[in-house]
DNA sequence: TGTTTATTTGGCAATATCGACAAATATCTT
DNA sequence: AAGATATTTGTCGATATTGCCAAATAAACA
């Protein structure tokens, strides 16, 4: 494997590094559903709010969002709706990984 | 946030974890063009059996790959063809991140 | 049966991630 | 300027991930 193609693999990997944490991907469905303020996904998640901002900060450097400072409050906002998409074939390896468990205790 | 949408969000992580790693998405392109056995997938990553090993039980128990048994070896192939989807938007949230960067630079 | 080859697993050190607390920063208000 | 509120950042302990070596396991074959 050659240093770029290793490089190409390594880019994907951080983007996918940030989608691999729950309070990341419920923060994710959330803004894609409206734009949300740290305070307000903070009351949601209950989480200790520097938690929630480091989740933030993590998506946003990744790119995935973006922030929106207004007065005191900073509101963020999903820039890659695309992501969305690939929940239903996450959906799909869940579902079909618990019929084969099923199976298996059908025996 | 109840405790059922915390155990969704919490599946959808485990499957983005085991996508989470450089190694693993090259293993997931790879078996995409053709399926591939543990010592061909080891002699193109280049790293040592025992980890190349690991990082196909970790696909594998996400249930994003496959094992055949043919004697001696084991021949993976990808189960689940639809992560191959994401990677266009992953690579845009790439692209578009680099822009900004240049834009950035340009000032 | 003993040997060879392919793969997996146990264990360990190095590194990364996570969550909370405290402190720093920034903006608005009085 | 001082106070209040929202957010970020420094730090630290706890936990998880990673990669390699060595040893165990499994199948094919002499």
């Amino acid at each position: 494997m050659n240093a770029k193609t290793k490089a190409l693999f390594e880019a994907r990997a951080k983007i996918m590094k940030a989608l691999a944490h729950p309070t990341r991907l419920f923060i994710i469905h959330e803004l894609s559903r409206k734009q949300r303020c740290v305070c307000e996904l903070t009351e949601m998640i209950g989480a200790d709010t520097s938690t929630v901002s480091r989740h933030l900060s993590v998506l946003k450097s990744a790119g995935i969002i973006a922030d929106d400072k207004r007065g005191v409050q900073v509101y963020y906002n999903l820039r890659m709706p695309c992501v969305l998409n690939f929940f239903g074939c996450v959906e799909s390896v869940i579902k079909s990984t618990a019929r084969e468990q099923m199976e298996l205790l059908k025996r």
